[in-house]
DNA sequence: CAAATATGCAACCGTTTGGTTGCATATTTT
DNA sequence: AAAATATGCAACCAAACGGTTGCATATTTG
């Protein structure tokens, strides 16, 4: 999990992610004409996408295409975001209440 | 949003959070005695977290609350998540259509 | 088979990051 | 007022990061 949200810090990475939306499957050298960057560049950052899994390369000749895998999305969003969207209402009102302490408690 | 991405990368701020989520408004002094790392160390994590607006500071006198704020967290989720969640059927059929096409036309 | 295409691998380099140490400042407490 | 407590700020350092250049390898194409 940890791979996955360090995959997304970085904005290229992202950038990746939402053209293979756009376009799934493409090949590298599909990719490079999204980003400026050289290729090398490029496939290090797939590197990492792939490494967190949310990125499937799949070989077709010399061709490497390129496939999105959400179910790590998936994952972060149900194990980790959605806790901390639960705590969302609790953490409202103690900020409130820790900003009312302030006021009426101003020694 | 790129600051709430990079806020998330690192496992000892995702801590924070979680110590934050345990028990909110805590002082600097106190969510120190969770992680073993300097109290300057923290000190730069959460203001990181403070950048990204994912924790809200609160003096009281010489001590310093955090509080959690949801909201980063909510719009991470609702303008970039869900949008890659959507495409999530998709991407999945892309994918077992690129393993088809593999098999049934290995030239 | 030769040329062109698509990609991989490794070295290198400047910048950022994660963390420390040392010292300064502000608020309590006694 | 002095001591203790809670924090900030800056310099420094090793390691990781983002990116480039150069060269090697594998697959197509003509």
């Amino acid at each position: 999990m940890d791979a996955v949200f360090k995959a997304l810090a970085d904005p290229n990475r992202r950038a990746l992610l939402d053209q293979l939306r756009l376009q799934n499957g493409q090949t590298l050298n599909q990719l490079c004409r999204h980003l400026r960057m050289t290729r090398q560049g490029i496939t290090k950052h797939l590197g990492l996408l792939i490494k967190a899994d949310l990125v499937v390369p799949l070989w077709r000749g010399r061709e490497k295409l390129h496939y999105l895998n959400p179910a790590p999305l998936k994952q972060i969003s149900e194990r980790w975001i959605d806790k901390h969207k639960a705590a969302c209402l609790r953490a409202l009102t103690d900020l409130t209440k820790g900003l009312d302490a302030l006021k009426t408690e101003p020694n």
